[in-house]
DNA sequence: AGCGACATATGATTCAAATCATATACCTGC
DNA sequence: GCAGGTATATGATTTGAATCATATGTCGCT
């Protein structure tokens, strides 16, 4: 059954510059729950990007504690597996999901032969630093109200953002339970910081002065 | 005066797959704290590298506030510049330094022509996604102890690191203040968790069993 | 319509990290 | 050698987020 990449780059518009040469090897394997991709040792021969589901890269302490490297809904995984020699660690889905797979050798193919490809893996990847440089900033806030209006300044627009996750989903990528984030939402939205209309949140500008 | 590539390249090995002709258009800028270096709405002319010293990529909130949106003690800064119009934010330095500026357009031109650069870019790019990954899923574990022991696993070799900073700043690289990081390293010591000798901290293997 | 799963929401209590305070060790420039 | 700044270290107290509990709201499915 061939990939419809129509519907696919609409859901996720990120694998809009992966070339023809490209789509026409990449594959779709779906996933069950804790069952185990790959194991540290082997080979990565592919590049992952998750169309659906939960996967976390997890690596395994001396004394059995997990320590999870990377968790990812939806995306790239692994962009170093591009040139690392063997995984450092687990690849284990934490919920039923699908992943689109990249054979490895193609894909360093196409970066190297397709300048257009290659520019826009170079701006993919350097967004993600901004992205994640930012996300590490907030989550070294201390206080719940800090790290939401960082995140009101950082990823909104002219200081309002629309939310296109749930807020519980949300409480988690700031590093809070949901319950303290009900709570600050209310608390901000009480003492006249935000306004909360749905799905959209912007901060108030102090009226005078 | 000309650049000592050799004494920089010895300080900062990430330099390293810069080419020549590159090299021979970078310039050294002191800086000085608190002097305002960019403004937002300028297009960035230059790509920033830190030498010494701290610097900061800061937004203003409506209300005065500041937010945080990079820290950088050496290293890249704001490597999706190449590709921005203009700047979104201030670049403001902590402490005086020393900064090592590429003309934008010949670091395109350099990425565009030497595929040996253009690999090594996208290398370092996406080594530093990883990192900045583990760092985040680092920052969202709840307990002091539970940062360390990642921070041993996802950054040391085989459940050793070698520091090298001070523990004051590591606890701020962990979002900790210096106090519960001296704290919890005792606990953990005299837990029998994790060996301290000097700048190396390595993970105890549960004996037996 | 009824059911189940999950998001939203809030209260009560606990606990661990932040904060404040203080002391010693260490390094660097004079 | 001494002074000033900073890192290391630890104790006492406060505070705010986590946890536990519980209730309502919402959506998809049958």
């Amino acid at each position: 059954m061939p990939i419809d990449w129509e519907k696919l780059t609409g859901e996720h518009p990120v694998l809009g510059p992966i070339p023809g040469a490209l789509r026409d090897l990449a594959r779709i394997r779906a996933f069950k729950k804790e069952q185990r991709l790959y194991r540290p040792g082997q080979p990565p021969e592919d590049m992952l990007f998750v169309l659906s589901g939960e996967i976390r890269l997890v690596r395994h302490t001396p004394s059995g504690a997990e320590i999870v490297l990377q968790r990812s809904r939806g995306g790239f995984v692994a962009e170093a597996s591009l040139d690392a020699q063997t995984y450092h660690c687990d690849v284990v889905p934490t919920t039923d999901g699908r992943l689109l797979l990249f054979p490895r050798s193609a894909f360093v193919a196409a970066l190297e032969n397709d300048p257009v490809f290659n520019r826009a893996w170079i701006r993919l990847l350097a967004r993600e630093v901004r992205r994640l440089r930012a996300q590490s900033e907030r989550l070294s806030l201390k206080s719940a109200a800090d790290r939401i209006l960082h995140y009101i300044e950082a990823e909104g627009n002219n200081g309002a953002i629309l939310l296109n996750q749930t807020r519980k989903s949300w409480a988690a990528e700031l590093g809070l339970t949901h319950e303290v984030m009900y709570r600050t939402l209310r608390q901000l939205r009480e003492h006249g910081d935000i306004v909360i209309d749905g799905e959209k949140i912007g901060l108030c500008v102090p009226t005078g002065e």
